[in-house]
DNA sequence: ATGAAAGCGCTAACAG
DNA sequence: CTGTTAGCGCTTTCAT
């Protein structure tokens, strides 16, 4: 109804100051009368009054918004990691009171940047042309979940590599020799990263690699169900399978007791991601967790105080993921 | 580097225009000569130039911002909803080259409403105080997924009632008599609602509701679990499950299961939310699809022809489910 | 400690 | 069809 907007005169003219001195208040400038801030603080109260925001921007000159750009491929939003993501960024930016502006790429429109202090790529695919544009525009960029070493840009991402080498490793020390691995898509970084985790820690045991133990999957579930038929059909079966997604891990699960195997006692799975869905199968999911959430946060605080001037060099951060033991590992049987 | 800002004054100096024609060109106005026009295209283009989104909303007195306000219990953030709104509002404001505001309630800050032309409510749950405050400041408000009365709010919902009682139909006309249901948490509207389209359909082919055959869950695995067990423990037992929620009709699937029951066989299963998950259990699960990428879109819409003053009336707005058919249902044996 | 005044970059009458 | 000019609401020197 009322859309009377209530501006900064208002509130000076109900306070009896200037306009600056209001100003002032706004922004925790020091050099003002007890008496006077206590006058403003009652105007702003009593006519509920809220700073423009474009013209803080405008008169500042700096932009209090945080870009985040989504690729808009349809998968990324049924998984679990762009919800984290969002949850993260989300909260920082709250944290922060910085403006969130959500955008998802069609390849089209870029973000404009002309609105944004920073802006945060929650993955590389589909944008590195946008990547580099901004960057060429000057802008703060922030590179998520994926390490770029080609671009100077800013990334923070979860350490695939070390994360698949634990759980082998959890895997080694429950005194498995057989251990078996369903890849992620090899086209992906973390598909690539997670596969090489795996070899890493059989070669630190020198235990040599089968390439009959190594199905290359793409993160689907048929790719799971069809690599575990494919391991199940060789004569030396595994005894314990490193899968490179829960998604996947929990599909071999299902498959496997299909099949009649016992999970954990016939055959051990793990998994990779922590993703809730783990905690619904008939086992419970031993996996490994990756710091989605803290990732997200820290994106926004560092691309933060690149953006206030507050820090100059370079964030290349790397996450590591943690062990989350449940129910569907446990020691070969002799 | 070079963050040299370049404005609507480069622009005209290099297209030896005045900025009022810099500006025509960019709002599209269409009283610019042909020569102009193209003398202006070519410095924007050569400079790059974006014009400041500040300084525009500030001159325009109008914000072309849309504020998204989602609770912030962690549980909202792991459901496909919560991603299917956030999709389907990004899509729509990329279209509509709306900034899209990204908001998480935890309680405190609020939304700045000085940003924003209007603001959608993902849901109503932890948000009623802050939608009527933002009401009393004049800024138009959508309420999603919600029927809300006895607010002057503008809402769009999917029509649970409706897509309760063609799930329930749907059963009915595959010759089921003896039909149960689990529903989903009586604290919220969705949860009463299919309960009542439940019972609708029932009355409608005037069949007495037997009070063991509703078995109140709360959309947890959990409840959906003991649900069937006591639905099971009848010693008429029901040979069909409307369930309230996707979630809980796969567990009811995977209970049965491990009963030793065939679904749909001995038992036929419906759900309601059409669930990616349900893709992938042992058997397709038939459920009722909820247009809420639609929905969303819908949302940004209404509410920016509101905002723009193009539309004058209130949105109340009911979407209807659609009958998905897997396998998860058939007619009872006799 | 406080206020006057000059912009921030752009749009929108208003003249011409 | 085009340019001049007065703001939009706020911050920020610069005086006082």
């Amino acid at each position: 109804m009322s859309k009377k907007k209530i501006s900064i005169e208002d509130v000076a003219a109900r306070a009896g100051v200037s306009i600056t001195t209001v100003s002032r208040v706004i922004n925790n400038v020091l050099t003002v009368s007890k008496k006077n801030r206590a006058k403003v603080e009652e105007a702003v109260a009593h006519l509920n009054f809220k700073p423009n925001v474009s013209a803080q921007r405008l008169a500042k000159g700096l932009n209090t918004a945080v870009g985040l750009v989504m690729p808009g491929y349809p998968g990324i939003f049924h998984s679990f990691y762009a919800i984290e993501i969002i949850r993260g960024i989300g909260h920082a930016c709250e944290t922060l009171k910085l403006d969130l502006i959500f955008h998802i790429t069609n390849g089209y429109n870029p973000l404009n940047t002309n609105n944004v202090g920073g802006v945060i790529f929650a993955d590389i695919i589909e944008n590195r042309k946008q990547i580099e544009a901004t960057l060429a525009e000057g802008i703060p960029c922030m590179v998520i979940n994926n390490v770029v070493e080609d671009l100077k840009v800013n990334y923070i991402a979860v350490d695939n590599v070390k994360g698949a080498k634990t759980a082998t490793e959890y895997l080694l020390g429950l005194d498995h020799q057989k251990i078996a691995t369903v890849t992620g898509s090899l086209q992906t970084q973390s598909g690539l990263h997670r596969l090489q985790g795996y070899k890493d820690a059989l070669k630190k045991k020198n235990i040599a690699i089968n390439d009959d133990y190594i199905y290359e999957g793409d993160y689907s579930r048929r790719s799971a169900r069809l690599g575990l038929e494919h391991l199940l059909s060789l004569k030396d079966k595994p005894t314990a399978i490193f899968s490179a997604s829960d998604d996947m891990a929990l599909e071999i699960i299902n498959v496997a007791i299909e099949k009649g195997l016992k999970v954990p006692e016939d055959l051990s799975v793990i998994g990779f991601d922590d993703n809730p869905g783990g905690l619904y199968g008939s086992v419970g999911l031993t996996t490994m967790h990756q710091p989605l959430f803290k990732m997200a946060e820290d994106a926004v605080r560092h691309l933060n105080a690149i953006v206030g001037g507050r820090r100059h060099t370079p964030v290349r951060s790397l996450l590591d993921p943690e062990l989350v033991v449940r129910e569907s590992c446990s020691s070969p049987k002799i």
